[in-house]
DNA sequence: ATTTTCAGTGAACATCCGTGCACTGAAAGA
DNA sequence: TCTTTCAGTGCACGGATGTTCACTGAAAAT
């Protein structure tokens, strides 16, 4: 009995910078867990490392501030968010269902990573600027890719900027609003979750139909 | 120099419930002002009651928790948002300057109770469970109400409940997220501001476009 | 074989926190 | 006039917080 590691395989030696990966793996994975109950601004040093293991001030090996840490979930966060966008495209764009196909994506990978979003549509509006304004621009960025994706699809080649950015942001606002409410633990009851599901879903195709009789903006 | 009133009128002798009264808003105010800068779970009763001027416990003759300080705060910030449609309602219902209306009424709604709709935005997915459930009961309730007055619209008495839910959220989703971006301190500059605004305006014509392009789902 | 690097340790610190308790003094009630 | 009520006071406590600093011991470099 020499040691508790987690690898049921017999884990091989584990180089040095393989195991600083490791802690500040799990140092991200209790932060993220923890921030299921509580904001980052309650968020305490003392009671993150005891979650991971290890002694407070070991903390600081990894990230020299809190706000770091913050930064790097924002960071992995908007990677997952990514990961969605890149599914829906690499699927058929398919005009019909393309809706529901969306939809179907995005609460997979809500459900898979739950946590992440939590994590966004929590801190989006929360009590650290840090955090806020990093969030902010990501989701700024993040519409700017669904508005040259749009671009392309069919009915839209002519469509300006301006009208693009309206219904960019649409989708952006109805995807943050339905993932704030599918990420609540009310949501975790089956009717529940579907009956959120399917509103969704009608609320896309309601804003598909205004794009359908939108009349654009500019010459 | 008797005592420093803020009352420029020689102020009069002031009743025992009225100083309450007057020390209860004393500390709801102190609590939207330090709200903007903080969430409610990092607020502190010490720096709470510092602020409006009286000792740590005193802080308890008014209310029994922080939780329930929070739900007054709750109280009253949907109390402004119901004074927002309902003058919105009190306006002509003439549909075609029906949009621009809103949007202009809840501008300027906006801007004079700025601290209570930062603060739904902030708890609404914020770490305070008590303030969550509350914030997203109101907010259903809203909802409904919004429902109930659209199905009275030119074009819409045919709808079913479902399709009035459907609209009805993509409203209120869009006026939420109108409400935290134009809260946010970068909004304080003017171009950035009437850009906003001019978005939220297209936004909501676009769904309108939408509703009046909608085949009810049921018959 | 020896030295250097460095993730993690453990004690100590000053500061802030919520809350219990006995109190004061003026307004309200008798 | 005398008594009761009660918003606000002042102190004290036990506990949690972030950060400092010198340290240990095994891995990496020499």
């Amino acid at each position: 009995m020499s040691s508790e590691e987690k690898a049921v395989t017999a884990s091989r030696p584990e180089n040095r910078q393989e195991r600083k990966e490791r802690t500040r793996r799990a140092i991200l994975d209790a932060a993220l867990e923890m921030l299921a109950e509580e904001s980052f601004g309650t968020l305490s040093l003392r009671s993150l490392t005891k979650q991971v293991g290890i002694v407070p001030t070991a903390f600081y090996r990894h990230f020299a501030t809190l706000d770091e840490l913050g930064l790097s979930l924002v960071d992995e966060s908007f990677m997952t968010l990514r990961d969605l966008i890149r599914e829906v495209r690499s699927g058929e764009p398919a005009p019909e269902t393309l809706i529901d196909h969306s939809v179907e994506v995005l609460v997979a990978q809500l459900e898979t990573h739950k946590a992440h979003f939590r994590f966004i549509g929590r801190e989006r509006h929360g009590g650290n600027a840090v955090l806020r304004d990093a969030i902010r621009h990501e989701l700024g960025m993040f519409e700017r890719e669904l508005a040259t994706d749009l671009a392309r699809m069919p009915g839209l080649e002519r469509w300006g900027a301006a009208d693009l950015h309206v219904l960019a942001s649409l989708f952006v606002d109805l995807m943050v609003a339905a993932a704030g409410e599918l990420v609540s633990p009310s949501a975790e009851q089956p009717p529940v979750r579907r009956q959120l599901v399917d509103n969704l879903r009608n609320q896309a195709r309601m804003i598909v139909v205004g794009a359908a009789g939108w009349k654009p903006l500019e010459p």
